[in-house]
DNA sequence: TTTAGGG
DNA sequence: CCCTAAA
C-alpha cells in the first residue's frame, strides 16, 4: 500500500518542487543554510511529538496547501525521503537515493544526512519515541491517508522508523525557530520554509507536521479524542500533558528556540500518578491509605533503588505489572537516558499519621537505630517503608518536634496552614524519646562533657541532649 | 546488609 | 527521598 503511493506522491512532489523551487528557494539563501542547521541538529522529541499531534483532522486543508509549499525546500524533503525509502526498501528508490546522493554531494552535512539515511543506526537511541508516531498515527492519522504522503502508520512499526521520527522531530522543532526568524525576515518565505519542514517532519515520521498556528487548536483536538477513550493507554496522557508544557512553553517563549532535554519515558507507574494527582490532590491521602490495605502491591517498588536484588521477583497483581514493565522500560532505555532525567523522588509517600505513631511507637520499644527491626515488626505491612525511611522520618519528626520546640509561635502560625502537622501528643511522644533516645546526629554544641554543661544547651537541644544510657544509641559524632 | 549522615 | 560510606 504503501509502495503505490511513495512513488506517486514522490513524483509528484517532485513536479511541485520544480515549479517551487525557483521561486522559493533561489530568493532566499538563508532558508538553505537555516535548514541545513536543521537537518544537522536534530533534537529532543517534543518537537515529534508536536508534530504528530497536529495530526488533527481539522488541518487537513492546512496539509494539502503544505504539500505544494512541501517542495520549496528540497533538500530536506528529499533527504527524508530518501531515508525512508532506503530503510524500508520501498521500490523506486534508485531514482531518490540518487538524488539523494547528489544532494550529499552539494551539502556539508554529509554525516548528517547519512545518518539520517541510516535510520535504523539512528534510531537506536530513541526507541522511546517510536510510541509517540505509532500511538498517533493510529489515532489520528488513520482517516486521512488519502491526502497525505502516509507512509507512516502501517511502516511505523519498523525498528528504524524511531530515528526518523526523532531526526524529524528535531527538524521540526528547530524548523519552528526558525520560522519565527524567517518570518521576520522575509515573512512569505519564512513561511513556506517552515510548512516545508514541517512537511519533511511529516513525512519521515509519516504525520502531519502543520506550521505552528495549525499546531495548537489541533493539539486541543487530540486531546479530547484521547481523553475521551481514557483507555486508550496512559502513554497517550503523558503525551498530552507533556505537549501541554510545550506549548506553553513555547508561548511564553515566545517563538525562541528551546531545546528541552530529553525526557526520560515515564514509567507507566508515573504516569499513572501524574494523571492521579492533576484530578485531584485531595484524593492523595485517600490513595496512601488505600494502598496502605495493599501494601503487597507497592513492595516491589521500592526494592528497585536499594539493590537490585530479584528483580521482578513474581508479577503478582496489576499494579506489579506495571512495576515490572515500568522496570524493564527503564533497563531498556534508561540505560542511557536515566542518567540525565532526574527521576528522583519518584515515588513518594506521605506519612500517614498512623505511620508516624507506629513509628514512634516502635522506637519507644526497640530504642533508635534498630531501623530493621522496627520495620520488620511494625511495618511488616507497609513494603514501601523501609528502614532507612523510617530512619529519615524520624529523623525529620526530631527536627520538626525541635523546632516546636524552638519558636513555637511559628510553627503553630505554620500549624494552621500546613495540614502536615502531628497532633500534639504525638509531637509530645516525640520529643520524649528524642530525650529518651537521642538520635545521634543533631547535637548542638559539640560538647563532649555534657557532663558539665548540660542544662545550658539541653533546653534548645531537645533531643541533642544525650543520654548516655542507650550504649547502642550512644554514637559519638566523630568530635573532632 | 544495615546504619549513619549528607544532599 | 536518594545516595554513599562505614561498620
Amino acid at each position: 500500500m504503501k509502495m503505490d503511493r511513495k512513488p506517486h506522491l514522490i513524483k509528484k512532489l517532485a513536479d511541485v518542487k520544480r515549479q517551487r523551487v525557483d521561486e522559493s528557494i533561489v530568493p532566499g539563501s538563508e532558508e538553505a543554510t537555516e535548514v541545513e542547521h536543521l537537518l544537522v541538529e536534530p533534537k529532543s522529541e517534543h518537537v515529534s511529538v508536536d508534530g504528530v499531534l497536529c495530526f488533527g483532522k481539522e488541518n487537513i486543508e492546512k496539509h494539502l496547501k503544505m504539500e505544494d509549499f512541501s517542495c520549496a525546500f528540497d533538500y530536506g524533503w528529499k533527504i527524508s525521503c530518501g531515508g525512508l525509502d532506503s530503510i524500508h526498501g520501498l521500490g523506486g528508490d534508485d531514482l531518490k537515493l540518487e538524488v539523494l546522493d547528489g544532494l550529499l554531494d552539494e551539502v556539508d552535512e554529509v554525516d548528517d544526512i547519512h545518518a539520517a539515511h541510516d535510520l535504523s543506526g539512528a534510531c537506536e537511541d530513541f526507541l522511546l519515541d517510536i510510541e509517540f508516531p505509532e500511538k498517533f498515527s493510529e489515532l489520528d492519522c488513520g482517516p486521512q491517508e488519502g491526502s497525505n504522503l502516509h507512509n507512516s502508520s502501517s511502516e511505523s512499526h519498523s525498528p528504524g522508523f524511531s530515528g526518523s521520527s526523532n531526526s524529524a522531530g528535531g527538524i521540526s522543532e528547530l524548523s519552528i525557530a526558525t520560522i519565527q526568524e524567517s518570518n521576520s525576515n522575509n515573512g512569505v518565505l519564512g513561511k513556506m520554509v517552515s510548512c516545508d519542514l514541517h512537511h519533511t517532519f511529516r513525512s519521515r515520521c509519516g504525520c502531519q507536521a502543520p506550521v505552528m498556528d495549525t499546531i495548537r487548536p489541533t493539539i486541543k483536538h487530540v486531546q479530547d479524542v484521547v481523553e475521551s477513550d481514557d483507555d486508550e493507554k496512559p502513554l497517550i496522557n503523558y503525551i498530552l500533558s507533556n505537549k501541554k508544557v510545550k506549548c506553553s512553553v513555547k508561548v511564553s517563549k515566545g517563538g525562541t528556540l528551546l531545546r528541552q532535554k530529553r525526557l526520560r519515558k515515564p514509567t507507566r507507574r508515573y504516569i499513572e500518578e501524574f494523571s492521579r494527582n492533576s484530578t485531584s490532590a485531595k484524593n492523595k491521602r485517600f490513595k496512601v491509605r488505600s494502598e496502605e490495605e495493599h501494601p503487597q502491591v507497592p513492595s516491589e517498588s521500592r526494592q528497585r533503588r536499594g539493590r537490585p536484588k530479584k528483580i521482578m521477583p513474581k508479577p503478582e497483581l496489576e499494579s506489579d505489572c506495571e512495576l515490572s514493565a515500568s522496570e524493564s522500560e527503564d533497563e531498556c532505555k534508561g540505560t542511557k537516558k536515566s542518567k540525565t532525567a532526574c527521576d528522583r523522588r519518584k515515588h513518594q509517600r506521605m506519612w500517614t499519621l498512623e505511620e508516624v505513631i507506629k513509628l514512634v511507637d516502635g522506637i519507644a520499644e526497640y530504642g533508635v537505630g534498630r531501623w530493621t527491626d522496627i520495620k520488620r515488626l511494625l511495618f511488616a505491612s507497609s513494603a514501601y517503608r523501609t528502614p532507612v525511611d523510617l530512619r529519615d522520618k524520624w529523623r525529620n519528626l526530631l527536627r520538626s518536634s525541635s523546632a516546636h520546640k524552638h519558636n513555637r509561635r511559628e510553627v503553630e502560625t505554620n500549624l494552621k496552614h500546613a495540614v502536615r502537622s502531628l497532633p500534639k501528643p504525638v509531637v509530645c511522644r516525640i520529643r520524649e524519646l528524642a530525650t529518651i533516645h537521642p538520635y545521634p546526629k543533631v547535637r548542638g554544641p559539640k560538647i563532649s562533657s555534657v557532663d558539665y554543661v548540660p542544662s545550658s544547651k539541653q533546653s534548645t537541644t531537645t533531643k541533642g541532649a544525650p543520654v548516655y544510657s542507650h550504649g547502642r544509641n550512644l554514637r559519638r559524632k566523630k568530635c573532632s
